[in-house]
RNA sequence: GGCGACGUAGCCAAGUGGUUAAGGCAGGGGUUUGCAAAACCCUGAUCGCGGGUUCGAAUCCCGCCGUCGCCUCCA
């Protein structure tokens, strides 16, 4: 095995740089179960299952975390606004999610962590950090303290006011009065009326956004992970306060290479939630076809962010149906046929994911004459970008 | 601040390692013409700057400078 691995623009670096051999820790970020999950949750996770089903491709052993933030505001509010059980919302929203995902060809994670699972791990980071003096308790709420870390947002590495802005437009309460600095983030809150609540040494009260994601994958990868992933929006505040609970906690590194996917816009805005201009993965799936939205999500480049118009459909509908004409009766490739014609899919693939390349070049060896290389296109599209090419 | 493009004659612009770096417009000179116009001929580049790789760089790499675009409520 090569000592180095693909090429991968790492968010930190903002340089693309080759992936360090050996084992991989994949850590990504995934959804907070409030609402339906819509074409933008879709194509970021297709981005990293193909990521995982490459490296493993290549020969690389993966460990593949996605955890589920299950405790949050977002979740807390819609269980409120709507008269429902949080805990029964979020289970139901994240079934639906795993299902959805599944549907498109996602492998599973091999560790799918919840948060609500993980207090004791979470609340040992909190202590420590408190030790440490980089964080305060003030009224059984604790507090990361940002100006204790000169290099908090070297991620985002925008100004304080850039940061300020924008975490307030993210969850951030900057005029919490509990605050030393409004850009502190909160590590476990005090319980308020009516919130669930787990035993602390601060009293009873819940994590704050951001400190689970630190627990659970160094809890599953260990102190140093090799690739955390997640979508472009997540890379401040949260991301940025991942690394400081985790290097404050640690002293050691906590990430090697950040990976982040770009948004999935529709129309002038983000596609989100909140906005509600969603286009919704099953409807588009009953619409085409698994293959077909696979094939739409994975022909956009994952840095790259692109719109989908309500309405729009997939246009992948016909490559999808060609792909599967020529390759549904393929057999398996010889490991010499395999190695005869997957150059350039590879080579595409280590620049940095090109899976638009890579899709034309299965389209290409797909139209091949030769036998073999029909089969190689299909043991490459189905092993490495998910697809099934059924009929 | 970050990301992404791009910087080739006065202007627009081709060119993505290999003879004297296309072309168009404008300008200057000329032929033709009673004059003018039109047409035709002639005429122009240390390829943003500085390094590097190479036998060889507009072309590849690094660093600057400058221009433009984007940066949209937890994926």
């Amino acid at each position: 095995m090569t000592a180095f691995g693909p090429l991968l623009y790492n968010s930190v670096s903002h340089k693309v740089e080759p992936l360090p051999g050996g084992d991989v820790g994949l850590y990504v970020c995934g959804v907070t179960p409030y609402d339906t999950s819509h074409l933008g949750h879709a194509f970021t996770y297709v981005v990293f299952d193909v990521l995982v089903r490459y490296l493993r491709f290549l020969g690389r052993r993966v460990t593949y975390v996605q955890n589920v933030t299950d405790i949050d505001d977002d979740v807390l509010l819609r269980a409120n606004k709507t008269g429902r059980d949080w805990k029964e919302l979020g289970d139901e929203e994240y079934a639906g999610f795993r299902q959805q995902m599944s549907r498109l060809g996602n492998l599973d994670p091999d560790v799918a962590p919840r948060a609500t699972d993980h207090m004791p791990e979470i609340q040992q980071i909190v202590e420590r950090l408190i030790d440490k003096d980089v964080a305060y308790e003030n009224k059984h709420s604790v507090y990361f303290d940002v100006k204790k870390d000169p290099k908090f947002g070297r991620l985002f590495n925008h100004s304080y006011d850039s940061m300020l802005q924008i975490a307030n437009e993210r969850g951030n309460f900057p005029a919490d009065p509990l605050k030393r600095d409004p850009l502190d983030f909160v590590l476990w809150q005090g319980q308020k009326d009516g919130e669930p609540a787990w035993d602390s040494p601060w009293g009873p009260g819940r994590p704050g956004w951001h400190i689970e994601c630190s627990a659970m994958a160094m809890k599953y990868l260990g102190e140093t992970i090799t690739i955390h992933g997640g979508g472009e929006d997540l890379v401040f505040p949260h991301h940025d306060a991942e690394i400081a609970q985790s290097e404050n906690y640690t002293g050691v590194l906590f990430v090697h290479h950040w990976l982040h996917a770009a948004m999935v816009y529709c129309g002038e805005h983000k596609m989100s939630k909140s906005l509600g201009n969603m286009v919704f993965v099953r409807e588009l799936i009953d619409d085409s076809s698994p293959d077909a939205v696979r094939l739409h999500l994975l022909s956009h480049h994952y840095r790259e962010p692109w719109d989908q118009p309500l309405d729009a459909g997939v246009p992948t509908v016909e490559l999808a149906a060609k792909l599967s004409r020529s390759l549904a009766d393929a057999g398996d490739p010889s490991d010499a046929e395999l190695e005869r014609y997957r150059g350039a899919f590879l080579d595409a693939m280590a620049n940095d994911l090109d899976t638009p390349a890579a899709i034309a070049e299965i389209e290409r060896l797909s139209g091949s004459e030769e036998p073999a290389a029909r089969r190689a296109a299909k043991a490459l599209g189905q092993r490495v970008l998910g697809l099934t090419f059924a009929a």
